[in-house]
DNA sequence: ACGAACCGTAAGTCTGTACTTACCGACTCT
DNA sequence: AGAGTCGGTAAGTACAGACTTACGGTTCGT
């Protein structure tokens, strides 16, 4: 819990929990003030919020009776190092079959040329 | 639909689908391929791909019966936009904060000094 | 041309979860 | 101390969507 990608990435795949991120982005604000602004009621505000929390993407602060919730950094790194995982792996992918197939070329000239995805 | 980041963002909410995702960063493959090495049926696998597709996270290329997936960088990319976005948003709204914390400070000392987030 | 392999779609079920109302604790100010 | 404000939690409902089986279309080999 906390700095998760796959967390991050579910928290912020539903759109009422996208629309509190995102305005929580434009400054930090209190429990109260989020729900005004959004078409669903307090307590859902508080729910979303707290799955934001566990996914690393907001920080709450009290403030007397009020809690400030704000965006915190850790969650949307750790989607970033995630994708970009992902894709490193598959640039790799790329260059292997790559340097796979101008090795194949050099030797001799294919036949039974299937195409070169992965076979078991 | 194709380069949008919420599409992107809950498309790889699902962990199912985030394991074809990364099946798919290791290589690319086709549809049976890829049911073989997942705890899914096949039409199961179909029905991801074809959210992934629309989210621009795949493509696909037919190769005689089959259909050989692979990542497209598209998706990828959206997603990193929208964080990046959402991230300078809360950047320029910390400094907007900072700023003006620091011209009240110059004229005269707050007395009322409640913390500094959004009034409506 | 016929059988086989591969894949997408349709229809239906079932679980997860987003939402509501109701309730209760924590803090502030007079 | 008591009234008022603010916010998290509980319980219950309703809808989205993930999965299955069954079916049909397309392409390849013999």
């Amino acid at each position: 819990m906390g700095t998760n990608g796959a967390d991050a990435l579910s928290a912020l795949a539903d759109p009422t929990r996208r629309a509190i991120f995102e305005c929580l982005a434009r400054g930090p604000k209190a429990v109260g003030l989020l729900a005004e602004q959004l078409p669903v009621s307090r307590p859902a505000v508080s729910q979303h919020l707290r799955v934001l929390k566990d996914a690393g993407l907001v920080t709450d602060q009290a403030d007397g009776t009020r809690r400030v919730y704000r965006i915190d950094r850790r969650g949307v790194d750790a989607i970033h190092a995630y994708l970009d995982q992902m894709w490193g792996r598959a640039l790799r992918s790329f260059q292997e079959t790559a340097e796979r197939l101008a090795a194949q070329e050099q030797n001799g000239p294919p036949e039974g040329d299937r195409r070169e995805e992965e076979r078991p």
